[in-house]
DNA sequence: AATGTGACATACC
DNA sequence: TGGTATGCCACAT
């Protein structure tokens, strides 16, 4: 099943990868960066492939509109995903990026750049 | 083709 | 902070 999937996936999951250690970023402008009609749902569908892809994706880094850390249920252990980030130096406080204006990496931003 | 689903975004309470 | 409702679109069945 691990196929090629989709070109979709695939292009999420490249992405995720690129984020930089300590920066996050939110559904929405990978969504944006890969077609500007695709809603974010589509964003975390693919993710929700991620535990079942043969490539590692940082999905911690992947965060919704509000930094919340609202796909932690989906990790291994829920508190992980927070383990993660703090570990990357990215500060965690009740289940929200702290200064996630200022860790906020746009893909449509720096790749396009 | 139709239906169900989803780790979102936004609006409202 | 939390819940509910609607819109959005790709994928699985």
């Amino acid at each position: 099943m691990e196929q090629v999937k989709r070109n979709f996936f695939e292009d999420v999951f490249q992405v995720v990868r690129l984020i930089p250690r300590g920066r996050v970023t939110n559904y929405g402008s990978i969504a944006k960066y890969l077609g500007s009609g695709l809603s974010s749902r589509m964003v975390g569908w693919a993710m929700n492939a991620s535990h079942v892809a043969t490539t590692p994706v940082p999905a911690q880094r992947v965060v919704n509109r509000n930094g919340m850390l609202t796909g932690k249920h989906h990790f291994p252990t829920p508190t992980l995903m927070q383990e993660l980030l703090e570990k990357e130096g990215v500060k965690v406080e009740k289940d929200k990026v702290v200064e996630f204006e200022k860790l906020f990496w746009d893909p449509a931003k720096e790749l396009e750049l």
